[in-house]
RNA sequence: GGCGAUGUAGCUCAGCUGGUCAGAGCGAGGGAUUCAUAAACCCUAGGUCGGAGGUUCGAGUCCUCCCAUCGCCA
């Protein structure tokens, strides 16, 4: 971290043009549960997601739709809102890169790299498709001996005025950067590939398109120069600042996470990094590049037309509850090197041994022996009787101080795995003690006590550590055991504090927080919004 | 084509600088028990550590080659 009291993570803003799916929502939910953990961990947190709306395909698809681009965009940006929301994701902002707060400060900052020489107008030569009226990329022409990918037509070497970030000015400072900040690319594997590539040498970057003859006003034109435009994937980027550029947010600066897919690394983590250098900006604690969800063991891709979308998402989420769904993605999810498949098999296994079978029937093992033995009241500590070698405070606080270290490495998975490894401890401790055969005797009715005070309050903790995968089910499992979180009002380490529940406070039965799932059912049908 | 990884029990993976390293979790099979969602708990996996060579007293652990998968780049 950054900062021990602030915490500002990012999501990378979504191309408009996409529905939302479970690329971007899984991004969207790593980030959610680094923001709820540090707001969990008492800091002031920051937490931004948006859309990326000025993609000159933005304005085609809008002529498609009849509507305006902004209308197009803002029909879409509300998709991914929804989808969002559906998926408790507690962000504090949706920055859409239309809003004139971005377009605005974007503008100031491109001027500030003008005047400061890093960007300057340059010649940008490359492949261009007459048929198409576009640039073809050097590979792609290769690959179509020089051809129109589309019309087979011959392509002609172009050169034109475009205006360039200095990029190559900064590739030492990058370097030693990321040198001196091993938790600065992750995972490791993604750093790597990125020092490497960075010691190949870096160009400096085309960051403008000549404003064409008819286009349409969309995107931030350069400062000075009506005649070229910023290009969109650099206007995107300034998204980070700009929306916290303001007096009020300023402090939130720089990002301590930005989450990205491992395909747009090398924008956050090469370009964006050496245009905050040149703006003068502090870098960014961290870019976190996660892999990619596979389905079933196969891509997913457009021509399978496997894309686990929303409407698959909130079927899962109506069977088995949207923290089910939160707790699969970000436990079992591509977060490393390598990319995760979502089986349907799978889910049910993962939600049965760890949702029904652990965190679930620990509650309900606990609550129903408090109901039986301790007539629905959650006993107090009493004597230390039957602890049976089981240094309760000790056991939390170190799973407690474990989570919150793997938090701050960016180890989501790990962090949730100390939740559920607590949970699994009071399993054991149950086992151990047999407060069930201690119950038969009127004379251990104190230890009994004592013993299920232990149980329930270790599971008080542990809903702490959990509840940034899973808020609702947590919150529910705290109110079965008497207690209502002060969530956001004290730090981690005075809620977690042993001794958290009330003595008296009534203890309820009710239903199973996670209801064992057939694994030979078929999976939920995919439900339309 | 260049660079870099990965390939360990059915599945997901730990095994850092070579000598209890042949492991964990899940699944599966069995057992004992009942506070609990047929749950928790205990036992069980004999897997040639991708293949072939090599270095070494000794190699998943180092080297070479091959095969497979993947990533980044061109």
């Amino acid at each position: 971290m950054t900062r021990p009291d602030r915490f500002y993570v990012t999501t990378p803003i979504y191309y408009v043009n996409d529905r939302p799916h479970i690329g971007h929502c899984y991004t969207t939910l790593l980030a959610d549960a680094a923001a709820r953990m540090n707001r969990l961990l008492g800091r002031e947190t920051f937490f931004l997601t948006g859309t990326d709306e000025h993609a000159e395909k933005v304005v085609a698809a809008a002529a498609e739709h009849g509507l305006s681009p902004m209308d197009w965009a803002s029909r879409n940006a509300e998709a991914f809102r929804e989808a969002f929301a559906e998926l408790d994701i507690s962000n504090d902002d949706f920055i859409r890169t239309s809003e004139p707060r971005h377009t605005e400060r974007l503008a100031g900052y491109i001027r500030r790299l003008q005047d400061s020489g890093d960007i300057a107008l340059g010649d940008y030569e490359g492949w261009w498709d007459p048929s198409q009226e576009e640039y073809v990329t050097e590979t792609a022409a290769r690959e179509h001996n020089f051809q129109s990918p589309v019309t087979g037509r011959p392509l002609v070497k172009r050169t034109e005025k475009n205006y360039f970030f200095r990029l190559s000015a900064y590739a030492d400072r990058l370097l030693a950067h990321i040198e001196a900040h091993p938790g600065f690319i992750r995972p490791e594997a993604r750093r790597n590939e990125v020092v490497g590539r960075i010691r190949q040498g870096l160009q400096d970057v085309p960051v403008s398109r000549a404003v064409q003859e008819g286009d349409a006003d969309w995107g931030v034109l350069m400062p000075g120069d009506p005649g070229h435009r910023v290009y969109v994937w650099i206007d995107a980027l300034c998204n980070y600042l700009t929306a916290v550029d303001t007096p009020e947010r300023r402090a939130f600066w720089p990002a301590d996470a930005h989450l990205v897919g491992k395909d747009i690394l090398w924008f956050h983590a090469v370009i964006w990094p050496c245009l905050l250098m040149a703006l003068g900006e502090d870098l960014p604690g961290c870019v976190y590049a996660h892999s990619y969800w596979i389905r079933e063991g196969r891509k997913m891709s457009k021509s399978l037309g496997n894309f686990l979308d929303m409407p698959t998402l909130r079927g899962y989420a109506g069977a088995f509850g949207v923290d089910a769904v939160r707790w699969f993605l970000l436990t079992q999810g591509p977060a490393g090197a390598t990319d995760a498949d979502f089986a349907h098999a799978r889910f049910v296994e993962v939600y049965n041994a760890d949702l029904a079978n652990s965190v679930g029937n620990a509650l309900n093992r606990v609550t129903n022996m408090i109901g039986r033995y301790c007539d629905g009241a959650v006993p107090d500590a009493g004597g230390s009787a039957g602890l049976a070698d089981h240094d309760w405070p000790a056991i939390a606080a170190g799973a407690v101080e474990r989570a919150a270290a793997k938090a701050d490495a960016m180890d989501l998975p790990g962090a949730l795995a100390e939740g559920l490894a607590l949970v699994r401890r009071v399993d054991g401790y149950i086992h151990a003690t047999e407060p069930f055969k201690l119950a038969k005797d009127p004379s251990k009715r104190g230890e009994v006590a004592a013993i299920l005070h232990h149980a329930a309050e270790a599971l008080r903790i542990a809903g702490l550590v959990l509840w940034p995968a899973m808020p609702g089910k947590m919150e529910a499992l705290w109110r079965r055991l008497g207690w209502e979180a002060p969530i956001g009002r004290a730090p981690l380490s005075e809620l977690a504090r042993w001794g958290g529940l009330t003595p008296g406070a009534r203890a309820v039965i009710g239903d199973p927080l996670f209801p064992r799932a057939d694994p030979a059912a078929p999976p939920p049908a995919p439900a339309p919004g």
